[in-house]
DNA sequence: GAACTGCATTTTGTATGCAATATCCAAGAT
DNA sequence: ATCTTGGATATTGCATACAAAATGCAGTTC
């Protein structure tokens, strides 16, 4: 065989423990300034602290958390203004991505839409609670399906960055208000323009519902600004 | 006194080693492609394996390395597509900023500016050889110097992390040609732009920087392409 | 001669142990 | 009463040890 040619696809345990600190980020269990005592997590996910120590690292780097030295690990807390320069990040680079993507889509990039489209109607994941964390996956497999097509794996990392930043803050702002539907709303005609393929109209729907998003969420935020340092 | 407070600034170790690492792959030494093994490594930086595991999994996250499990990581290498792909990103986040910094650029930020283009102009350092890892660290703190001013460090950040991706490319290019002075005098009218306060062709000028560098670069690098796997 | 199998070596993956430092709380001084 | 100081506790920082897996080579078989 040829050398350098893995079979088991294994996933390591810190990319493990990586994707749970973060959901657990993004869903707000760790609230923003909180901080993050190595032994606890690790015993709650069940490892040691060596491949929470190698999750930590790569959460800092994409800015989720802030390493104090000698002090550990917190998570990220945004002023408004940084939460605005993030909506400004996230626009410019779905404005590029979405251009690409809805030239270079295909059918089944539509089908996929439709169908992620269709999972988030679903009643159930509507009502506030638990639920709201299966939309929120979806919301996110939805947008990623959206610009995915266009290739560039490297804007879409930096998107991909900038919109977990914000996302905590957004979940806020959607448990507090409870509403989905204008967001449902809006998804379907960004669906829609997607699966037409008119260019300006989808970056401009696109573009509206992040604006959207922000204006909800700059008025929202000051009341949900419970931020334990 | 509060709590909270750190006196002593106090550099962790896999900061450092995290920094050590980068320079040396932006600078060729860890060539893309090449595997690294911890032991070696750790054993060059005089550390343990414990602080290099937390320096990898940051350079994994931006995009500087990739682990392959159970065989360890290994300095990324890009095919053409993708550093053409990391120039748009590079070009767009450039324009953003741009835009931003020479409105809100004080006189301080100018005279800076003007500092580092004066440094980069020492004929010691234009010079084939060791020197040049000098220019481009100067390099990378003129461009900072030019863009930092308008604040948004999110922009910033990605910034940085998709021209250091390209970074090894550039420096392979210029290594072949050996020539800097097309850079030198774009960094100089570039710097002007910037002192006039000329947003247009200040943006323009940085755009025109970057299309020449990747023009050259994909021009250049079919031959540079020793890419030992 | 080519391909396969099995063992030895190398390297990564994870846990644990110990030292260094920060935090916290109580007791004393100003 | 407030501020300072001391020590006990908790937590991080780093190194080391051990286990698991992949690689490379030799020997064997077809």
């Amino acid at each position: 065989m040829a050398p350098g040619l893995l079979v088991t696809s294994h996933v390591p345990l810190p990319e493990q423990v990586y994707h749970k600190v973060r959901r657990a980020i993004l869903n707000g269990f760790f609230a923003p300034g909180q901080m993050l005592r190595q032994e606890e997590v690790a015993a709650r996910l069940g490892v040691s602290r060596s491949p929470l120590r190698e999750a930590l690292p790569r959460l800092e780097a994409e800015g989720m958390v802030v390493l104090h030295p000698r002090r550990g690990y917190a998570v990220t807390s945004l002023d408004p203004a940084e939460i605005g320069e993030l909506f400004d990040l996230r626009i410019l680079l779905e404005a590029e991505l979405a251009r690409h993507a809805v030239e270079r889509r295909q059918a089944h990039d539509v089908a996929r839409v439709r169908a992620i489209l269709a999972e988030m109607s679903d009643p159930k994941l509507l009502i506030t609670g638990e639920s709201r964390q299966g939309w929120f996956a979806l919301n996110n497999r939805f947008h990623d399906a959206l610009l995915e097509p266009g290739g560039h794996r490297h804007h879409l990392r930096a998107l991909e960055n900038a919109s977990a930043l914000i996302e905590p803050y957004i979940r806020m702002e959607t448990n507090l208000t409870g509403d989905l539907r204008q967001a449902q709303q809006e998804h379907s005609g960004i669906a829609d323009a997607f699966a037409v393929g008119d260019p300006v109209r989808f970056k401009c729907l696109i573009r509206e519902h992040a604006e959207n998003t922000r204006t909800r969420l700059l008025i929202a935020l000051p009341g949900a600004c419970s931020v334990p340092r």
